[in-house]
RNA sequence: CGGGGUGUGGCCUAGUGAUUAAGGCGUCCGCUUUGGGAGCGGAAGAUCGCAAGUUUGAAUCUUGUCACCCCGACCA
């Protein structure tokens, strides 16, 4: 991509109106743009975060068996009065057709989901089943707030699970435990995602929330570091002690939730008239179970985590690009890395602007925060090569232009 | 939803009762520049959130309203 074509541009000063870290950061970089409180685009940049995002949602989902649909956003309201949430489930928006038809948009969706699934599956030899999508959710929160963390409308990935009985709902839960902390991984968010204890809310005593350490974040959280888990304050008894190994040096941390796991029973189920045929030819309940992840959150929470007092610093597995390639008045040879990288596959984004001076560009090339920076000059030039540095470090290095597109292989 | 705060060109700010609303950033034109947000000259761009009121006179005071932000409550 060459940046003289990216219809957004950096700005030095964000909105008064943002004070989150990650708004602010991601609104100077052209990531994002507010549109209400707590609504935002996502631009060219920052929607190539958000997919890379998704995109590992997606095969972590895939790899244990979940099968991707799309369901809708304008949800009937004759469903959410089957489970009793039209009125209770304060956050719902409620909009209003044509003819006095009623709906909520998608807040979350086992009422979709439920009656969906009891189409299909009648039987034993039909369950377990894993349904999933990634989609725009809609909650009218009260107060808006911290950016990308706490949005009215947000993208979230919710998979659905079904079960015979609460035997394999206990199994598959801790497969998706497991695809979970894959997910924070490769989002390059290990080492600080703690699985959390917290409330089960109106479904289980427990449920267990995936936990990312930050400095502003909403949730605080208490740690065990011998059995790395982690206690939401809100279900933390008074001795503080770890529900695990009654380990009772526990550490007080503020963090964001980036994902949390339900065992839902049959509450919904239920609600639906939704059964299964057992062996025997007899009528049985169905165990369900729902796993969240928000994509759009972890997008804001990698910002929160991951920059310096120049800008963001991307983890590779989710950077915009991975190459950031500044032409320095030596525009002939950069024009000729450019097709080069772009030759081998490699996510390069050109700052071929002839108008902008130097400091400007490596202003704008630290606050956007892409991996590796090469700078094609004079200078460089004059011993064929082009200056590398890493984001995340302070040394550069000179590669010569013939060996760029190894480098970069190497360092993968 | 309770409490507090803020609304002035695209963005940040000044102006707190008196000519024609000021500056910076950004944008456009010209020239000069290019290794850490360049310089000079010129230009465009604002019914001061909206509505009503007080006043000879309102960006400025009053009331209402909307929007946004912060603290709290809530957060399946």
């Amino acid at each position: 991509m060459r940046q003289s074509k990216l219809f957004t541009k950096t700005i030095k000063q964000a909105p008064k109106d943002e004070t989150s870290f990650n708004a602010k950061t991601l609104i100077k970089a052209g990531f994002i743009d507010k549109s209400s409180a707590g609504i935002y685009s996502f631009l060219p940049l920052g929607l190539r975060v958000h997919n890379k995002i998704c995109d590992i949602v997606r095969e972590e989902m895939n790899a244990i068996g979940g099968q991707e649909i799309l369901m809708p956003a304008l949800t009937p309201k004759k469903a959410w009065q089957k489970t009793d949430r039209w009125d209770s489930f304060d956050v719902l928006f409620k909009v209003i057709g044509n003819n006095k038809r009623e709906y909520a948009l998608g807040a979350t969706h086992e009422e979709i989901v439920t009656p969906l699934v009891q189409k299909h599956i009648f039987s034993y030899k039909e369950l377990p089943v894993y349904i999933y999508q990634i989609q725009t959710k809609f909650r009218d929160e009260l107060r808006a707030k911290a950016g990308l963390i706490r949005g009215r409308e947000f993208s979230m990935k919710d998979l659905y699970s079904f079960h015979v009985d609460k035997k394999d709902l206990d199994k598959f839960y801790e497969i998706t435990k497991d695809a979970y902390f894959k997910i924070f991984n490769r989002c390059g968010l290990s080492e600080i995602t703690y699985l959390t204890y917290s409330s089960g809310g109106d479904f289980s005593k427990y449920s267990h929330e995936f936990q990312t350490l930050a400095e502003n974040g909403e949730d605080t959280i208490y740690i065990c570091d011998d059995c790395k888990i982690a206690i939401n304050q809100e279900i933390i008894d008074e001795q503080k002690v770890c529900p695990n190994c009654k380990n009772k040096d526990l550490r007080k941390e503020k963090s964001i939730e980036v994902g949390n796991i339900f065992k839902l029973g049959t509450r919904f189920s239920n609600a639906f008239d939704f059964f299964y045929t057992n062996k025997k030819g007899q009528k049985h309940d169905i165990e369900m179970g729902c796993y969240g992840i928000g994509p759009s959150r972890i997008v804001g929470t990698i910002v929160e985590v991951y920059h310096d007092n120049k800008g963001i610093i991307w983890p590779e597995s989710v950077a915009p690009y991975q190459v950031h390639l500044l032409d320095l008045e030596a525009k002939k040879t950069s024009e000729d890395i450019y097709n080069k990288l772009l030759k081998n596959e490699v996510e390069v984004f050109y700052d071929d602007q002839d108008d902008k001076s130097a400091g400007e560009k490596f202003a704008d090339a630290d606050l956007i925060g892409i991996p590796y920076r090469l700078v094609v000059s004079k200078k460089t030039l004059e011993q064929n090569s082009v200056e590398f540095k890493k984001r995340d470090k302070q040394e550069t290095k000179l590669v010569k232009i013939e060996k760029i597109v190894e480098e970069l292989g190497g360092n993968k």
